[in-house]
DNA sequence: GCGCTGACGCGAT
DNA sequence: CATCGCGCCAGCG
């Protein structure tokens, strides 16, 4: 847990966003999960809050999605297509505006970081 | 200060 | 599976 548990300062959305760029290409993550990993438990609304005001162009957003798989952004929205353009860019199997699990993992959650 | 809204999550139906 | 309802947090009018 290299992150602090900060949830009313700026240093908050830094994890957040630290958490998001360790995402590897080709994977993707809920999150949930990301909130958790940056110390910051039950605050996934904070983290979508943060990516959508993030300005950094290298910042890898369209590897976090809902719990479910599905992307969160409004179906057929263009950032909703550019979502999916980029994920299938890295080998990322998109099905309808929804992210192909491997092999019945029920949720992103045991599929790639798992219980940490 | 108040209520609505949303790139969320989870259990119940 | 697809939906619904409710809880949760932060920004905005």
């Amino acid at each position: 847990m290299p992150y602090p548990n900060a949830v009313d300062a700026p240093e908050a959305a830094q994890c957040i966003l630290a958490t998001v760029r360790a995402i590897a290409p080709g994977q993707v993550a809920g999150y949930g999960q990301v909130a958790r990993r940056a110390g910051l438990p039950g605050r996934a609304r904070l983290v979508a809050r943060v990516l959508a005001s993030a300005d950094d162009p290298g910042l890898p957003w369209h590897r976090v999605l809902r719990s479910d798989g599905r992307i969160a952004l409004p179906r057929g929205s263009p950032a909703w297509h550019e979502q999916v353009r980029r994920l299938r860019a890295e080998g990322v199997q998109v099905d309808d505006g929804r992210v192909r699990m491997p092999r019945g993992q029920g949720t992103l959650d045991a599929a790639l970081w798992g219980p940490d």
